[in-house]
DNA sequence: GCCCGGTCATACGTTGACGGCATGACCTCG
DNA sequence: CGAGGTCATGCCGTCAACGTATGACCGGGC
């Protein structure tokens, strides 16, 4: 809880463990030596751990200090993702390939696209301009972008596409929801009875559902809970007593440390395809093909699981 | 590369997510409200992003800010994981379960069993004690510990075992390899001709290597370059000219971006089992028992692919 | 044998950043 | 129209982190 945040000192230690030697890791850092030395018996200070045996001719990893990089790699690789990905949606400027993205796919599967693409083109700069569909979709048609990605049911005759991953909607409730240990099916009639938690009217995730409300003859009330965030609704199910509805992608991780629990659905069909889109008369090339390329490998590599 | 690495803006920025307000997410965290503030000027004067609209009523995340809080939240898992997992390997005096574990074990699977269990019994505190297979073996057979987790191809009998998930290594070079683009497999011969970076003796890596190659009736030499830690193992590899041997755990993200590749390799049969150890006379119970279930119903969760 | 290049730790003085408090502007609700 | 909530700004003190300088130690080479 009281903890620092700082991940100076981890980085520091995987590049202790990389190159064997304190003085090194830190000019790869840019800082002095005795800094990078204070700064790793303050994290083993910290941690209330030995990660290091300092000899004179360099150091070498304990046992400890062996298993808490890999830990430090895992997590310096999903801070990297956050700084790469927040250049995408900078650096608008200076880029050579900008594609827009729904929110969804921006949110889960870029962060993997967006650090595989840099490393097989790293004198590329790629932009992402994220929105909803809707967005997504005007700017493809109207050519200011070459390529887009978007989870819509379905996409206008007027762009071409091509499906690069699927993904679900679920509903999950709270480990203390009378939901949470139901085995048998809730039926879509039981769902639109109940207290939901939604994104707000106009977001991808929304209208999927009231689609496959639809289809299955119900139709939202008016009295439902809005929230501004995904991050909103995710807190709010874990929390009180309502259900949400959001993308597996979204809830992988609090579904596998049991903080939020799906909920088995019947009578409704909450699969949606994530297409890659393009206007007819401009058809990917070069980069755009690869990233196109890359995001369906990358889908079918890892199915439905993810950080 | 000059970035802060400092995640507490992060962690304000999906607090307030969460919250709707910079000022309860800063209470939350334990600071005031103005420097809560100020640091989420700072965070979006850094990433070059506008990511809040603050209204006088409370401050609403733009599209942009939805999408790095998705991010965000993946990379404070990350150091939550860390942090937790430090815990359990300090807090060996006042741990009420404590759980001896393999080197692979520890650094790629515990994080997640410890995030589980933390989360289904909040009172417990469980400590990892790290070394390798037959350290585990020790301390369960001598009953110092409860419950141990292997990756040897085998267990003696004097203890009783259950297999929780399978692993298996691979040979991995860097993206200028001549492996690299190989697709006929390499066999046995070619490897114990080539320069190889291997873990140092003792490790459960590469006796699982040498028993393989003894196997099909081949031996390793004794030129091999040995470094001390896996990280160091997967640096070289990824940088110079020599092909590594490491679990397939170790290297999912690496081969998700392309730093490193996978080689075929035929003749070796490279799989072995993650098991679950305890002495026969003391069978799991209770918060033991739990940690095994939890362990296996993670592993067929997902198979292979990970953070 | 001796010295040079490498390792890491310690000491010291300065500065810059962060934190806390006080204040002000603004909106919403009663 | 006031009360309670929001967020931003200004001021100031303190502490922490940084860079430089130095020392202790080991190994390898000429």
């Amino acid at each position: 809880m009281t903890s620092p945040l700082d991940l100076t000192g981890l980085d520091l230690l995987v590049r202790v463990a990389e190159t064997g030697s304190v003085g090194a890791a830190a000019r790869q850092l840019g800082m002095a030596q005795p800094n990078a030395s204070r700064l790793l018996a303050k994290l083993e200070r910290q941690l209330d751990l030995t990660l290091l045996v300092r000899t004179t001719a360099g150091s070498r990893l304990t046992t400890e200090g062996e298993v808490v990089v890999a830990w430090a790699r895992d997590a310096l690789a999903g801070v990297e993702r956050v700084l790469l990905g927040a250049r995408s949606l900078a650096a608008q400027r200076k880029a050579h390939l900008t594609v827009a993205s729904s929110l969804t796919v921006a949110e889960h599967l870029a962060p993997r696209w967006l650090a595989r693409f840099r490393r097989e083109h790293p004198d590329l700069h790629v932009s992402l301009d994220v929105g909803n569909s809707h967005h997504v979709l005007e700017r493809v048609v109207s050519g200011r972008v070459p390529l887009g990605f978007v989870e819509s049911p379905t996409v206008p005759r007027t762009v071409a596409s091509t499906t690069v991953a699927r993904d679900r909607l679920l509903v999950v409730v709270g480990p203390t929801h009378a939901w949470a240990r139901r085995r048998t099916p809730v039926t879509a009639a039981e769902l639109v009875g109940s207290d939901l938690v939604l994104r707000e009217a106009g977001s991808g995730t929304r209208e999927t559902l009231v689609r496959a409300l639809d289809l299955a003859g119900h139709a939202l009330g008016e009295q439902r809970l809005e929230l501004a965030s995904t991050a909103a609704v995710k807190a709010a199910a874990a929390e009180g007593g309502a259900a949400g509805v959001v993308s597996e992608l979204a809830v992988a991780a609090e579904l596998a440390t049991g903080q939020l629990v799906a909920v088995p659905v019947a009578d409704l069909d909450l699969s949606r395809s994530l297409r890659a889109v393009w206007s007819p008369e401009r058809r990917p090339e070069g980069p755009a093909a690869a990233l196109v390329r890359l995001a369906r490998a990358d889908a079918q590599a890892s199915p439905s699981s993810s950080v």
